[in-house]
DNA sequence: CTGTCAGCGTAC
DNA sequence: GACGTACGCTGACAGT
């Protein structure tokens, strides 16, 4: 049932256009190897993207061919290879052998054949083939099973993008490059004819041999005299150009069959070569998407009875570690929602528990936490934490959340159970969300069902321990336990705390909000003569560029642009008020549907609201916050954090919030060592005005406000990898402009300047970047050949030390933090994070004492070279914090 | 009716 | 193309 795709790869051009393409690199020997990187890159992106079943390599041999023969001057214009590429072909091909790709090359004929043969030859016994390369002659071989690949581009060149980018039909190829040569291989075509020309003639009529028949009917007179002129020049052109399809390759098409084989001599070469980012993309790949799996045979009991679950608790005491799957009705509503299903694995057995039909969830939880030494293996520890907070279970057993330490081997993949069974055990199993689609009604469905559930838990508790030794081996075990399984911990806390939310100041608002948002929309149809709808972009662009005929400021992929920056530029030129009332419709309209709306309906029945805090998500080791989220509640706009008021602390508490002052900045200048910025620091200065004094080169009295905002801008673009023409955006002034105060920035900020650029360089290396507490993240495209998307890995590079060492940092303060309330006694309640701040909710007798532990706290987890600095604030409601 | 994408906007 | 990390709403549209 399974498709077969067949790509064919013309590895002679891989050559060429990867050692132009690659910047020299070379082997500690002095050997280059940058053209066998870029072959590999490109070959490893093939398989990756195109995930083919079968494969194939045309080579050229050297010598020439039989075109030689037929027209001497054919590819005369080719000269030697370039001296640093020679050496580099006895390597690829050893690659190629050590890869057992499927290879073919004979003598007399050119890699274009080989393609050709192959193409006609095994289409019957495929369902897809691509073809590899860069040569418009092979465009020929496009129809609809067949198609060309660019794979500089990224582009597909079916029938239809054929036509679009030449002009004529796959089957015309031929003639039209007979009719317009090609330079690069020196085949002259009908001098006089070029793409147009040759298009044109084709479009009258469809082959060469029928415009040499009715030659005198050619529409187009000048081509026409030149064809007449030089018919010649077409029927040698047309030879040159003519693909053989009828040699012998000696393979038959099952024999192409390919999966990329990891094996260590092959990893071995890879490491001799100092290929580290290949060499990491095949054992991911390989273990992320084979197309051939394992399949073990799970055997196990359906329990639905209390007598059977007894026996699955007494077995469990005799084990170490047990996995436990908590299936839930809903997914991410785990607050007030209990599992109906449970999977347990241990060691010896396997069980589907319908739990709904014999004990209440948190009984189960209770009965685990009396077995003693036993670990608890699950895919989210924060859920278990949460039962067990909200039932005032005491569950002192371990715990292993697959799911984060999955993340924190490469955060950028997904985590979810299905994937790590893969991964780690090349293992299928259904995600949560297949499973969710079984009716569980049918019979058979209901065997889907609990077969899943087994195999997961199965895989899952089977995945455990080669999870800790990836940990242990990449050097990560203390930043799972000692950082992100005790915050999971405390995390549940907050969550089972959650936060009052007073909802009559919510429904006052509300009104107020909708009045406003009435009285816009009544305006715009008195103006624009029409009712439309403001919440669509595409309405609201007709209006302002089709019917109030306002320039056009900016596109997107689909039309006019109306975000806020056009809005507002419209706004200023005074044409119209219309512009101005969207603005202020949009600001409103986001704010009664993302949270004043929105926020009142997930209260529970005492008005506390519960976010949902992920660990497992923001790639930098942040945390994430949804359902709702409660890190965007707005600040920025009087009416945005009026909304604010809304969270209050209970009867006799208040709320304390502490936040880092510049927290990310401040790890730049410890990390870059910049001695301007770091001496900033230390006087406690502003750092804003300071940049600015340094940026414009006048006193620091002298700074102006406007000049403080430039350099504010300026050092957050900084840490972002924002160019020269993003700061001209945000800052309205010319991109020349901005390159001017980037490039004198970096002049006084020398040190910052190397630190960036040291980080390039080592992710580059290393293939991944760390943070100062070791946390690390992969980023594949950090060698990519794409400018664009490496710019972007380059970005990368640059922002997740910074950010998640900020991440870190704060999350280690969470933990000591709640240590010390613990262990003092204190009533005081951490309920919120944002990045770089957290919200608690103290005694009104606590309050003096708690402020002080917490600014210590924050201000002592990590040892800088420069102060952290934390503010912090009371009030009744967030609004009165900051 | 449901799922997905584009566009937009909120936070740090 | 151009600023890193998130979440989520609405409209538009394709598929059921």
């Amino acid at each position: 049932m399974s498709q077969k795709k067949l790509i064919v790869v013309d590895i002679s051009s891989f050559i060429f256009r990867a050692f132009y393409a690659v910047r020299p690199m070379h082997k500690p020997d002095g050997t280059p190897v940058n053209a066998a990187y870029g072959v590999m890159t490109m070959l490893m992106k093939l398989i990756n993207s195109y995930k083919p079943t079968h494969l194939v390599l045309a080579r050229d041999l050297p010598g020439g061919s039989f075109r030689n023969e037929k027209y001497e001057l054919y590819k005369a214009n080719r000269g030697e290879p370039p001296e640093e590429l020679v050496p580099q072909f006895s390597i690829i091909e050893t690659l190629i052998e050590k890869m057992q790709m499927p290879a073919i090359a004979i003598k007399n004929y050119e890699a274009d054949d080989i393609i050709g043969s192959v193409v006609t030859q095994f289409e019957k016994d495929f369902d897809e083939i691509y073809i590899a390369s860069g040569d418009k002659d092979l465009m020929q071989f496009v129809n609809d099973k067949v198609k060309m690949l660019d794979t500089m581009k990224d582009k597909i060149y079916g029938k239809k993008e054929v036509f679009e980018k030449m002009g004529v039909h796959p089957e015309q190829i031929v003639d039209y490059l007979s009719l317009l040569g090609d330079s690069s291989d020196n085949i002259p075509g009908v001098k006089g004819i070029g793409a147009k020309g040759a298009a044109t003639l084709l479009a009258q009529f469809p082959t060469l041999d029928e415009l040499i028949e009715n030659i005198d009917e050619i529409a187009n007179k000048r081509a026409r005299t030149a064809l007449e002129k030089d018919i010649e020049g077409a029927h040698i052109s047309k030879e040159l150009v003519q693909i053989v399809t009828n040699l012998d390759l000696g393979y038959k098409a099952e024999e192409l069959k390919f999966t990329l084989d990891p094996h260590d001599d092959f990893l071995e070469y890879l490491d001799e070569l100092n290929f580290k980012s290949i060499r990491n993309k095949i054992q991911n790949s390989n273990s992320g998407s084979s197309n051939s799996y394992n399949s073990v045979q799970v055997n196990y009991d359906v329990v639905k009875d209390e007598k059977k679950y007894n026996e699955i608790i007494s077995h469990l005491e005799g084990e170490d570690q047990v996995f436990i799957e908590s299936f839930y009705a809903k997914e991410q509503t785990y607050h007030d929602d209990m599992p109906f299903v449970l999977g347990i694995s241990s060691a010896e057995k396997t069980y589907v528990v319908y739990l709904n039909e014999i004990k209440p969830y948190a009984d189960f939880i209770r009965d685990l936490s009396d077995i003693e030494d036993i670990t608890i293996i699950t895919d989210n520890t924060k859920s278990f934490y949460y039962h067990a907070k909200k039932n005032d279970i005491d569950l002192d057993n371990e715990l292993f959340d697959l799911t984060q330490a999955h993340f924190i081997l490469d955060p950028d993949k997904k985590h979810d159970l299905a994937s790590i069974c893969m991964e780690t055990m090349n293992e299928f199993a259904l995600s949560k969300k297949e499973m969710l689609k079984e009716s569980l009604e049918a019979p058979e469905s209901v065997r889907k069902f609990e077969f899943a559930m087994a195999k997961r838990s199965y895989c899952g508790l089977r995945s455990y321990p080669w999870l800790l030794k990836e940990l242990a081996k990449k050097k990560l075990l203390n930043i799972y336990s000692e950082v992100d399984a005790p915050v999971n911990e405390i995390l549940a806390k907050m969550e089972v705390e959650g936060i009052h939310l007073d909802t009559n100041f919510y429904e006052k608002v509300k009104k107020e909000f909708e009045e406003q948002i009435n009285e816009i929309e009544t305006k715009v149809e008195e103006v624009a003569g029409e009712k439309i709808n403001l919440k669509s972009p595409k309405q609201v662009g007709a209006l302002l560029f089709e019917t109030l005929e306002l320039p056009v400021i900016k596109k997107t992929k689909t039309g006019y642009s109306t975000d806020a920056s056009v809005l507002e530029t419209l706004a200023d030129m005074d044409e119209s008020e219309i512009p101005a009332l969207i603005i202020k419709h949009r600001e409103i309209g986001k704010l009664l549907s993302t949270y004043v709306n929105t926020l009142p309906e997930l209260i529970d029945d005492n008005s506390v609201i519960r976010t949902h805090f992920n660990q497992a998500n923001a790639a930098t080791g942040r945390l994430s916050s949804d359902h709702p989220n409660l890190q965007n509640i707005p600040v920025k706009t009087e009416n945005g954090r009026m909304l604010r008021k809304g969270f209050v602390a209970k009867k006799g508490y208040q709320f304390i919030g502490a936040d880092y002052s510049q927290v990310e900045l401040r790890i730049l200048a410890h990390l870059s060592k910049d001695k301007v910025m770091v001496n900033a620091f230390n006087n406690d200065e502003d750092i804003h005005s300071q940049t600015a004094s340094q940026v414009f080169d006048i006193d620091f009295e002298d700074v102006t406000s406007e000049q403080r905002s430039y350099a504010k801008a300026i050092n957050f673009g900084l840490m972002y990898g924002q160019s020269s023409f993003g700061l001209s955006q945000m800052l309205k002034i010319s991109p020349k402009e901005a390159k001017e105060y980037i490039t004198q920035y970096f002049e006084r900020f020398s040190s910052v300047k190397v630190y960036l650029d040291s980080l390039k360089e080592e992710c580059e290396e290393n293939g991944y970047t760390s943070t100062i507490s070791g946390r690390k993240r992969v980023i594949k495209d950090i060698s990519s050949t794409n400018r664009q998307v490496k710019a972007m890995a380059e970005r990368m590079a640059i922002n997740t030390p910074i950010q998640g060492t900020a991440a870190d940092i704060i999350k280690m303060a969470m933990i000591d933090i709640d240590h010390k309330l613990t262990s003092n006694n204190l009533e005081t309640k951490m309920i919120l994070q944002v990045h770089d701040e957290l919200i608690f909710e103290a005694p009104d007798n606590e309050v003096e004492k708690v402020q002080s532990i917490i600014k210590e706290s924050m201000e002592s987890v990590m040892d800088l070279s420069i102060p952290l600095r934390v503010d912090v604030n009371v009030g009744n409601n967030w609004f009165e914090l900051k």
